[in-house]
DNA sequence: TGTACATCAGTGAACGCGCGTTCACTGATGTAC
DNA sequence: TGTACATCAGTGAACGCGCGTTCACTGATGTAC
């Protein structure tokens, strides 16, 4: 503890913890649990702030607006698809061809993609509702260990990963990721948020895997 | 107006035209206006009463519910989206060779639905919200004009018409309609409410060909 | 044809609810002398 | 080391809003005699 002998190891941006200890990480991690389990309107200011234990307006220290902690939720819900998605990458068998591996890479994407659809519903339609205007440019990087750890990120890096293998012809490349992402995002909402839902329910992983077919084969 | 000597012709359920005219058309109409300006959460009973010069309470004796009310108004919409498909299933040459045109049909049929969602974005959202669990084994035809004015029916018929021209194996037909759909859907849900807005919001057109070549040839 | 009556579409007022947000405050903590 | 002070995280109360829905009603219309 020579926290003393070290004033700038901690600056007063980062002791925020007062009172309730970390009142805006409890209140980030009330909005996710709201956001699971009742999508992006069910995040709400009071409720977060009751959940913790806390009077209603003890919120705006930390978040300007409900709008803001939904940002956050949904900023954190983003990682969280990612890690689904980084998840099935770290299963492949990494001894394939190149050319197999980086097929399988695209699949393992679109696999977790699907995946946390079904698992996480209410995190899921929180990271890709109406306001999330993410830049595709610049995601920015939360913290250290989320850099880089983003559905489109991903994404991005198994297509060239099929281009470096000579799967994909390079010209077909651009855009690629639009194509390839619809494709599976359409089913996600058509069965979790749509009317597909009690008709591919069921089957969705086996669905799944037939739309990743004619991806693969159609790109 | 012979209406007195057969009775039979105005039947005591279809004069439900008392006080205002056609309070329930009147109420539904708002209601779609509404979906059409903001989605399926600006489906407001009080709004639309509103807008009829009507108490709000008077809504209650055409729906049920605010619900009742949104689930018309759902119905209109998809009757709306599969207009569109169908428009650009009229404007095909119907001179082409059979498998042309099953090609022609399933791509006018995507067309369609892409268009919709970006000209009528609130529309399409409420089409395809949550609880639009529509039965796709029987879409229940509002009126005789509308029957079989329905998105899944004309997809299903455009499929179809592939394996007839024998452009698609027939066992390659069970569940395509999930396949094409799921590509189309999530083009038009990443645009309108979804974070692709901006990047490829413009270019709509553009992909959504290339996706439909995606879709054509991976099927 | 004329009158009494029943129907029921629309009214007026009110309910309880939960939300986001603002205000002036309080009191534990960290800091300066 | 001890005391006075400033900071600012969380409080308590209140605001205005708009919603869906229920209640007992009213009065124009259609119908029966």
């Amino acid at each position: 503890m020579q926290a003393a002998s070290t004033p700038a190891a901690k600056p007063a941006v980062s002791r925020a913890t007062y009172r309730h200890g970390d009142l805006r990480r409890v209140l980030l991690e009330a909005g996710i649990a709201l956001a699971r389990s009742g999508g992006p309107d069910a995040v709400v200011l009071r409720e977060a702030t009751r959940r913790a234990g806390v009077a209603p307006n003890a919120a705006y220290r930390h978040f300007d607006s409900r709008q803001a902690l939904l940002q956050a939720v949904r900023a954190a819900a983003l990682v969280a698809v990612a890690g689904a998605m980084q998840a099935e990458l770290d299963a492949l068998a990494p001894d394939l061809p190149p050319a197999d591996f980086a097929r399988a890479s695209v699949r393992a994407v679109g696999t977790g993609y699907l995946r946390f659809a079904q698992a996480e519903t209410g995190l899921f339609r929180t990271a890709f509702a109406a306001t999330g205007q993410f830049d595709p440019e610049a995601p920015a990087p939360a913290t250290p260990e989320t850099a880089g750890l983003h559905p489109f990120v991903l994404l991005n890096a198994a297509l060239d990963r099929l281009v470096e293998a000579g799967v994909m012809p390079a010209e077909r490349r651009p855009g690629a990721e639009f194509l390839a992402w619809s494709a599976v995002h359409g089913l996600a909402m058509l069965v979790i948020d749509g009317p597909l839902g009690q008709a591919i329910g069921p089957q969705m992983q086996q669905v799944g895997q037939r739309l990743l077919d004619m991806v693969e084969k159609g790109l």
